[in-house]
This record gives C-alpha cells, structure tokens and sequence, in this order.
DNA sequence: TCGCATAACCTTAACGGTAAAAATTAAAAT
DNA sequence: ATTTTAATTTTTACCGTTAAGGTTATGCGA
C-alpha cells in the first residue's frame, strides 16, 4: 500500500519544480523534449493519476451528476438512470445516485448533500410526498443557490427548470382509442398512482377520449388507489361485481393485477378481456399472455435529460431559458388486446 | 445566482481573518463568544455551506463509496444497490453508481476514473466478460494502489479482497430436496447464466442433490445457456420433446419462461409441473400461478458489503484479514410448487 | 511597575493541482 | 563583448478548508 505519486513527489525525486512535472505531463510546449520525455516516462513508472479532488478544487467543477430517484426498484426509473449512466460516461461525467425512497426528508438531505461542490448539476423525478405535499421549496434554494436542475416525468410546474417530460396526458388518450377501436365498450380504468401528476394526467387523458367518443365514463369501473397495496383492497372481486371487456392500468402494477385478476376469474385475454397498461419492464413482454403496453422510452428520457443539464453547465451563458422536452411514448401491442379488423 | 460564499468571502466582509471564521464556525473554544455568534448569524445569513471538495481535499478522503454494477435492470442488482444505498446514507456515506454494462472494458474504465481520490473505496459485482475472460489484474492493481474493494455475488477467488456472497451451491441443494420431497420424479434444469461463476455453483448444487437422492441427472432435460437469447432458442419446444415434473431454474429469465413454456403447452401448474427458480424481483409474486423462488435476500447482500466497506475504510490498521461473508438465501414456497405432504 | 499567563485573534502551511508571471539560462544578433 | 531574444524552468498565487503555531493586548500577582 504504498503513497500515492504526486506531482511534489516526483518533482523532488527528479530535482525539478512542480510545475514542471505539470506542464511536463500536460505536454506543454514550454518544456523540453527531453525533459518531458524523462518526466513522463518516471511518471508512469510510478503509476502517477492527477489526484481528481486536486483538480475538482481548482477548475470548481467536478463533472458530476447528482441522480436523485424515487425508486430504483421500479422498472421505469431503472431505464431512465441506464439512459443517464449512458451519456453521463459517454461525455466524460460521473454520476452520484440518491435514492429518495418517495420520501421529501430524504430527498431534501441528498439535495443539501450533494449541493456543496460535490456535483455540478442535478436530475431527478420528485417524491411521492414531495408531490402530495407540493412541498418544492427545497429545489427552488437549490436553482437559486446557482446548480441546475433538470426534472423529469414526474415534475413540478411551479419550479422554474429544465425538464423532461411524457406526453402522458395524449398517450392515453392513444391507449384509449386503441381499445375502442378493438371492439371495446365498456373500459375500466385502474391506477394505483393516483398521488402522482403523472397518474393524474393519464386519467384525464382517458375520460377526454371515453367522452370524445360518446362513450360514458362509468364511476364503478374506476378504481384509482395511492399505493399498491391500497389498490388491491379496492380492486379485489373487481370482476366478480363488474362486467368489462377492457381495462386500461396507468401503471405497472395495476397491469399486471388487471391480467392477474382476470386470469383468475377465467376471463380470455384479449377475446374477453382486452388489457392496456402504462408498463416499462422487460416483464411485460414475459406474461403470459403479453402484455401490451404504453412504453415511455426510459433510457431516452435519462439521455435527454443528461444532455440537457451537461449543455447548461457547459454554456457559459448567464441566461438561460428553461426548455421541457416532450418524450413521444409508443403504443405497443403484444398479445393482450384484440387487432384492430 | 450570486456566487457561493466562502470563508474567504465571509472574513473579508466581517473583517477577521479566514480561520477566525472557520473556527467560529465549528464551535472552536479559542473564539470568544460575541464573535462566534456575529460570524454564525452572518454565515446563516448569506448561506454558507462548507465546500466539500476543499474538505475532502484537506482530509484526504471524500466519504465516497464507488459501486460498479453491472446491468442495473436486473432486479437483483438493484436490490443490492437499495442495501448499498441505505447503508451509506445512514452512515453519510454518498455512492457513486457505474454500469459496466457486462463489458469489461467499461469495468476497467470506471475503475479508473472513480479510483484517483474521487472514491475512498469500491462495491463491485464482477461483468459477465470479465468472468468469461477471468481478467482480475485490474482489480488487483486497485488494491496494490491502496484502494480497498469490496465483491459481491459474482467474485474472483484470485482476488485478495472482502466477499460477500450467497451460498448458491447449498441453496441449489435445498431447492432441488424440495422439488424431490413433494414428489417430484424427473427434474429438469434450465439456467441462462451458465457462463457466471454462480451459475455453474447452482448446476453443480442441482447434481449434487439428484445423485444424493438416487436419481440420476438426465441429458436432455439440462437446457444451459449463456444468454436469455440462447437459453430462448434452446429451451424452445421443451415441453413438446421432454417429460418432466419439475424444473429448477437458475436466474429469473430462466424461471420465467420454464413458467411460460409449461403454460402454453398447456401443463397445470403446480400439479403437473413444479417450478422453483432463483429470482428477486417483485414479479415471481405476480405471476400466475406465482413463482416458488430461492431468494437471495438482494438489500441485505447490499447492506453487509457497505458495512464491512466502511468498517475496513474507518479502521486505521494497516493489515487487515480478507473476510467472506455468506448470506444465507430463503426458500419461498409460492404456487408454482406442491405443499410437501 | 514589571513580568507573565491567558484570551482572542492572525499568520502560515498544508492538501494536490494549474497557470500566469518572473527568473534564469542559453543562444543569437549587434 | 554586449545586448537582445528566445527557450526553459522556477516562483508565486490560487482554488476552500483546517490546524499548528505566532502575535497582540489585557489583567493579574508579585
């Protein structure tokens, strides 16, 4: 376990001044061949890395994202952080990852944590709480204090930052009109992240296009919960009460206890029950049967964020104007709806 | 956005010198009283917060935990990292988060930038190339540099470092006794991650156990691959050629498509096909019928490598004994299998 | 009244690195 | 031989922080 080379260390040990050995490893033309030559090669041999705090300290950068996710557990976040992870790496930049667990305590501890020099910008997707609470404050200091932020998917209006977005709102409208136009009349809406603006916004989207085709939006077949677990209460003998002949599930879990439940009452999929989801998993694809889905392209969302914010700690401009990218999702059909005839 | 304040900026304004202020700031005994409250009340007023690069530059340490994964959509990685994520937040630990993405020059890659005083030490899982190459010099040349390293799940023995691991080997054991004790007669074996390193632990268990109990372990009903796209090709039409009672699965891609397969051939699940497989995500819950697993208990392999990480970085002992810790896994008897009579 | 302890603050050095400015050296021009 | 110029290297300053050691001025006892 030997010290670690420094640029002081081998200046004394080759009799030269620090920055000599600098500029030498720089390759800087103000220093000779020769010296150079000899410079490196001892350099090497020692194994020396410019020390990064070092540098960190001097350029008051530190080409490092801060990530703060709600949940890396849900497939949705987990595509996002690879899109980050990808571009981040590609432009040379580290990532440092938080993980709120949906709670505003943790996630305002990883914004003050990290908003001290340690990372040059952040991206994230706000806390459950956060949302309930509308409580945005804290990333308002942290924009003011002079570090970027980038949101996505799930953000908030009111704060003044980039941010990267789903047309959740259209896309479900989509979804919907997909269903009806399989045959569909009477569709059921479950969502188990009514806390959400994302939640919220897809469900708008149904109702506007159960209207915009003279259809009514029928109060017992909606069955909107906060949590997983909140949602399996209210959605338990959902089939046995109801008669449907399609479920549109604004998020993962309430998918799959949609085919779930349907299967157990041995409904057909999709002949007698045609089912679509908000869903980002490879799990989707792996039911049986498969599940078609509303995919929101994850890993493009964390690309566009990243290069996003490294485009702004890049410019040099003082004044900026806040853009929010709209990611197209893509319908994808797979075995549990009806082709349209 | 008006610049951070610094210490430097605080003194010449209060007119005191820089470490007048600094020590006011941390309580010093050598400050008098009327001064520290004045340099604390102007310090709260315009914000200060200490710039961590400085600090970690002056202590020579950055509280920074490096964690390389390497796909981070696998359920099990990402449990892992929520223990990893834990622990560090409870003991002001941050983590930088790589995905080598199984290549193993990206591995390299991020070994090199996290390991020039960025990170005070790495949380590794070793990629899928890396293994097949058995390529474990850069590891080793991390730790001559002094940087400690802590492996999980899929470790190099050649390496002289802490391990945490599951007992895959036994686990395989107890999970193919079980398929054995409710009745089961021809097991079959199907594994997409026969090129990792607790892949053939898992075989080797499976064997064990059949010829412990008699039976004798069939050719054509081992389906082994290296990849969830091989495995798909060679377990295709399974069910159509083989009779089998059982199948032990070795990863999650594995267990799933034993459940798929055996419901399209249209076999009753658990009566006439037992399935166990080793899986972490929330889907072997959900999937109907739902999945027996071996589960290895993914956030506490997290959370035991981050303690012993941080255990041997705040130790101040140069020598130090290499420990392996093993997990033990669990046993979860779901639907896919029958109750033992 | 002098010396000395002590309270309270300041100066300096250090962490590892870069870069502008200054200094030294060598070579070329007068 | 002297000056100019160019090439090379060193000095210095800085990034933000802490900590050891140094400097005042005050108050106290002898």
């Amino acid at each position: 376990m030997k010290a670690k080379a420094t640029l002081k260390q081998i200046a004394k040990e080759l009799g030269v001044s620090v920055s000599t050995v600098s500029k030498a490893l720089n390759d800087s033309p103000e220093i000779s061949e020769p010296t150079k030559v000899k410079i490196q090669e001892y350099a090497k041999l020692k194994n020396y890395k410019p020390n990064m705090i070092g540098l960190n300290l001097k350029n008051r950068s530190t080409r490092t994202i801060g990530v703060i996710l709600p949940n890396i557990l849900n497939q949705f976040f987990a595509k996002v952080f690879t899109g980050i992870e990808k571009v981040a790496d590609e432009k040379g930049y580290k990532v440092i990852t938080c993980i709120s667990n949906e709670s505003l305590e943790k996630e305002i501890n990883a914004l003050e944590m990290l908003s001290n020099g340690t990372i040059d910008g952040f991206i994230l997707s706000i806390s459950d709480e956060a949302q309930k609470l509308q409580q945005y404050n804290h990333f308002k200091s942290i924009i003011s204090e002079g570090t970027p932020i980038v949101m996505f998917d799930r953000i908030a209006e009111e704060v003044n930052c980039d941010k990267v977005v789903v047309d959740d709102f259209d896309s479900a409208i989509d979804a919907t009109n997909h269903l009806i136009k399989t045959g569909c009349k009477k569709i059921a809406l479950f969502s188990s992240i009514d806390n959400l603006s994302v939640g919220k916004l897809r469900a708008k989207g149904f109702y506007k296009a159960i209207e915009a085709n003279g259809l009514k939006a029928d109060e017992n077949l909606i069955v909107l919960a906060e949590t997983a677990d909140d949602f399996d209460a209210k959605a338990a003998g959902f089939f046995d009460k109801n008669k449907v002949d399609a479920v549109f599930a604004l998020d993962e879990h309430a998918s799959v206890t949609a085919m779930k439940l349907g299967i157990k009452k041995g409904l057909k999929i999709p002949e007698e029950l045609s089912v679509i989801g908000f869903a980002d998993g490879v799990w989707s694809r792996r039911l049986t049967p498969s599940l078609s889905t509303v995919s929101q392209h994850g890993p493009e969302i964390g690309e566009v964020a990243t290069k996003m914010l490294i485009e702004k700690l890049e410019s040099k401009e003082e004044i900026y104007n806040h853009k929010t990218t709209i990611v197209k999702t893509e319908l994808r059909q797979r075995e549990s709806t009806r082709k349209i005839k």
